[in-house]
RNA sequence: GGUCUCUUGGCCGAGUGGUUAGGCAAUGGUCUGCAAAACCAUCUACGCCGGUUCGAAUCCGGCAGAGACCU
């Protein structure tokens, strides 16, 4: 039998080190689903794992894409799915790390096949940015009262999301949501790691105060004229492009990372709690997490 | 010592004699192709004491604290 060891938890708890432990011990690759450590021009701000680490354990996903290349939940499950295959071949086990629950679902359950169209999304946006979300809402209501019924209507990206399908197909949303989980023909094991929300939120504040050392802000400057790319909306980036723009101090830019940062790690934590079979444990356990994985592989 | 101003929930901040301003944080939650994104819910405060009033955080008086100016 096939295992896929998956490894999640919050930003910054140690995932990149864990699995690098693990790796070593089953003398396997490691595959990241972490929807921003796919872009090479960011890695500090990323907490990409660093030289040495890589060189400790084979992976995957890092630094693959480019920063202007669309990339999504679905196209991972495809690109994941088909590294896995290949690694199985070779290897009874593989690791999956990442803080992006959609990735890790994508990967450990697929999504549906639904269409999407990038330019009928931005269309979409534009709609909303020029009249609001109101009209939108009444068209998704005409269009497809299934989802309109079930969906929170507040949220613009689902909602565009929904009109785009229905546009783009002439059917309804609703019509692809199957909801169904895809069988995987391996083994998988969930393991979550997960600490006091004080321990947690004191190593999110000390990395950033290290990522800061490591130059974070030089990689955000040279990453200045890209800002308006959908890869730089992220915590750590687009507050140092308000220092930039001269709209916070550095100080008050490096305290709303640290406070974005909890803040998305909360998010983390309520998302991947969900999941009834991840076995929890504290980031320093490790025996226990390596005794554990040799029960569950089989 | 005198004159004046200010005092709002963890922080910022508006305001009216009688429905919870709002923002941020915090806490809980949502999530099927932008997910480090986007969104939802909960948090009912007005320095202290007394007075006026049917009713004050909002008016009056005193006290305390902070600030400005004057001697």
């Amino acid at each position: 039998m096939k295992n896929l060891i998956v490894i999640v938890g919050p930003t910054g708890i140690g995932k990149t080190s864990l699995s690098i432990e693990i790796a070593k011990h089953f003398k396997c690759d490691i595959i990241s689903a972490d929807s921003r450590q796919f872009f090479k021009e960011m890695s500090i701000g990323t907490a990409k794992p660093i030289a040495t680490e890589l060189a400790e354990a084979q992976h995957h996903f890092i630094s693959n894409k480019s920063i202007d290349e669309k990339y999504s939940a679905g196209t991972f499950e495809i690109d994941a799915i088909s590294k896995l295959k290949e690694l199985h071949k070779t290897n009874d086990v593989a690791i999956l790390v990442g803080g992006s629950g959609l990735y890790v679902n994508a990967v450990c359950e697929g999504i549906d096949d639904i269409p999407f169209d990038l330019e009928i999304r931005v269309q979409l946006n534009k709609e909303i940015e020029e009249f609001g979300a109101k009209p939108l809402r009444e068209e998704l209501r005409q269009l497809d009262p299934e989802h309109y019924a079930r969906m929170n209507t507040k949220n613009p990206q689902r909602l565009v999301r929904a009109i785009e399908v229905c546009r783009i197909t002439g059917k309804t949303y609703s019509s692809f949501r199957k909801n169904t989980v895809k069988k995987r023909d391996f083994n998988i094991i969930k393991i979550g790691l997960n600490a006091d929300r004080e321990v947690v939120y004191d190593r999110i504040n000390k990395r950033v105060d290290l990522m800061m050392e490591e130059g974070l802000l030089d990689e955000v400057k040279s990453l200045e004229k890209n800002k308006d790319l959908n890869a730089l909306n992220t915590v750590g980036y687009k507050e140092l492009f308000a220092y930039l723009d001269n709209e916070k101090t550095l100080e008050e830019a490096v305290n709303l990372i640290k406070q974005h940062t909890r803040n998305f790690a909360k998010r983390q934590l309520t998302w991947f709690k969900k999941d009834q079979t991840t076995k929890w444990f504290e980031p320093n356990k490790l025996n226990d997490i390596l005794n554990y994985l040799d029960t569950e592989i089989n």
